[in-house]
Formats: structure tokens, C-alpha cells, sequence
DNA sequence: GTTGACCTTCCCATGATGGGAAGGTGCACA
DNA sequence: TGTGCACCTTCCCATCATGGGAAGGTCAAC
């Protein structure tokens, strides 16, 4: 079948599999004399994997491991379990951090009438002002312990 | 003060610095006779300011609206608040999302035994095999609902 | 033959945070 | 005064995964 038709049988977009090709992460389809591949029911097979282990999350090169370990007959489940156990502590630590960074907000939101007014705690909050009248006190230990964005190791993006 | 000693006292790098005032998020600080950045007060006061809103992990051209509203005197906290708000449904949208991945991963790296023989329902989950043995059940209905991870709008990366 | 959907490759963009190269400046110390 | 090293400048590229769009070719129904 050609590419449009994987990408809707696999759930893949078109321009992700020729890109998953361009990395090597996929093996390159047959080509039909048109120049168009064509691909078969392993490719399918390969692309849905592909899509289930996006849809939890791994990185491309951690989906790679995992495709080399399901094609080997050989393969140790403890391989494949630590991959997963190392993503899953990863997407673990990623939900305390948002779930930090909303308790902040929330409590800032919360602290703002929201009534047009100028004064709001939550610029206040973002100021460092921990002098700012009304939910003061809240607001500014809020932010003085907020955690930080890291650098790109978001699951999502 | 140069953009190192703004860098450690308001803990943007002076990469992010520079950045920031490149797209305009920041305006552009004195200058010394060397072509040295000369960060005041005020500098140090914004660029904290944008610390804590990246902590909170609003995106950058939030923070830019953000700022607006800081040095409006006029502003409407109703406005802040919408922004905040906004920002704050994408964080637990987020970690929703994240949570449902982590308990997909959770209940099939529980299933593998990990004693280092080929079976494995991890990869029995990604394959889509639902008719695998052992947990094949739970492995297979988990992994036919798991979130997706999106186009980029990540919080974290 | 025509048309429109699909296909190809190529180049660029997103969002935030860098790394590193090449070259200049400042300052403590000998 | 000279030296050496930390810091500074600008510029270009990279990361990660997922696109958009341009330019041009192919296919199949009508």
C-alpha cells in the first residue's frame, strides 16, 4: 500500500514515517516503479508499533531499542523492562513537576478576585513580592519554591 | 552589572538573556564603552520576573503579556487572572495525560517478570497482541487507550 | 485529454535552551 | 608593562518530534 494509506491504517502521518525512515528508525519500504513506496504488513506491523510506543510517550531512540529487542527471538524481558521502568520514572517525575507548578498556580489564581481591578497576586506573586497586601503570605511562599522547567526532556511536546 | 553577575542573580542564563532580548521579550540593557551588556536594577527586577514565570512554566510569549500587564498600572487583574487560567488547564491537561501514560506503562512493566526470558508483555502491549499470555488481557485493553502525545506544546522540554 | 488526489524531495519552522567557534575586553598579579 | 585567565561579544548550529509548504511528478476516474 502506499504511504497515505499506512498512515491511516498505523496512525502514523505520512511526513512521520518518511522522516522515521530519514532517521532509521524504519526500514525503507519497497518502491513501486513510480518512485512511490509501498508498504507491506510488517512495515504496517512495525508503524502501529511505532505509533503505541509514541502514544506512551518513549523517545524515538528508546522506541528504536524497543524495536530491536521485538524483533529478537533472544531478547532478555529484563532489557525491555528497564527501558521501561527508566521511562516511566521519567514520566513519573514529570507529573510531580506539573502537578508543583499548577499547585502554585492555582493558589495564585485562586488569591485573584479577578474583579478588574490593578492589584493582583499573582503579578505579585511573579514580582517576588512577598510584601503584597491581601493573600500575601501565601502567594509569595508559593513562588519562592516553585520548580523549574529543565532543559528539553519534556515528554510532550 | 554585566550579563554574568544579572546570569547568577536572577538565575536566567546569560544565554537566555541574550535570547530573550533578542526576540524582544526583554529590552535592551545600557551598554559600556567595552560593548559590555550593563544590567540596573530594574533589568535584574524583569529578569526575575521572567524566572519565576518560566518556573511556572508559562511560555515565553505569555510571559511577554505577562510583563505588560506587570507594568501596566492600569491593568486588569481579570486579564492576569485569564492568562493564568488558560496556562493552568494546560498544566493538568498535561499531567493528566502524562498520569494516563505512566499508569498504561505502570500495569505492563508490573506484568513483565523481568527474569530474563524472551516473553515479554511490554512488548506484547506495543505489539498490539492482545492475545499474548499471562496479563494478555490487561496488557492489551491498556494498551488500546493510551493518550497521545501531541504537536508540540509541551511544557517542559 | 483533464483534473484532482496523491506522491516525491527539499527546506524551513516550532519552542526553549543550549554548545561552541572566533575574536575582543578587563583586571589581578608578577 | 606584560601576561593569563575569566568574561564578554556575535554568529551559527543543535536538540526533539512534528509538522507546513514549495516545486514538480504520478495515478486513476471521468
Amino acid at each position: 500500500m502506499n504511504i497515505g494509506a499506512a498512515a491511516r491504517a498505523s496512525g502514523v502521518s505520512a511526513k512521520m514515517i518518511r522522516h522515521y525512515e530519514q532517521i532509521g528508525l524504519l526500514p525503507a519500504p519497497a518502491r513501486r516503479t513510480s518512485g512511490y513506496r509501498d508498504y507491506d504488513t510488517a512495515d504496517l506491523h512495525r508503524l502501529r508499533f511505532v505509533r503505541r510506543a509514541r502514544d506512551l510517550g518513549f523517545p524515538l531512540d528508546r522506541i528504536a531499542d524497543l524495536l530491536r529487542l521485538w524483533s529478537d527471538r533472544d531478547r532478555s524481558n529484563a532489557d525491555v523492562k528497564a527501558i521501561a521502568l527508566a521511562h516511566l520514572a521519567d514520566l513519573d517525575r514529570q507529573v510531580r513537576l506539573l502537578h508543583e507548578m499548577a499547585d502554585v498556580l492555582r493558589a495564585l489564581a485562586d488569591a485573584c478576585d479577578g474583579d478588574g481591578r490593578p492589584h493582583c497576586p499573582i503579578i505579585a506573586g511573579l514580582d517576588g513580592d512577598v510584601l503584597a497586601p491581601g493573600h500575601c503570605h501565601e502567594a509569595g511562599s508559593a513562588t519562592s519554591s516553585p520548580p523549574r522547567p529543565g532543559a528539553p526532556s519534556g515528554i510532550l511536546r
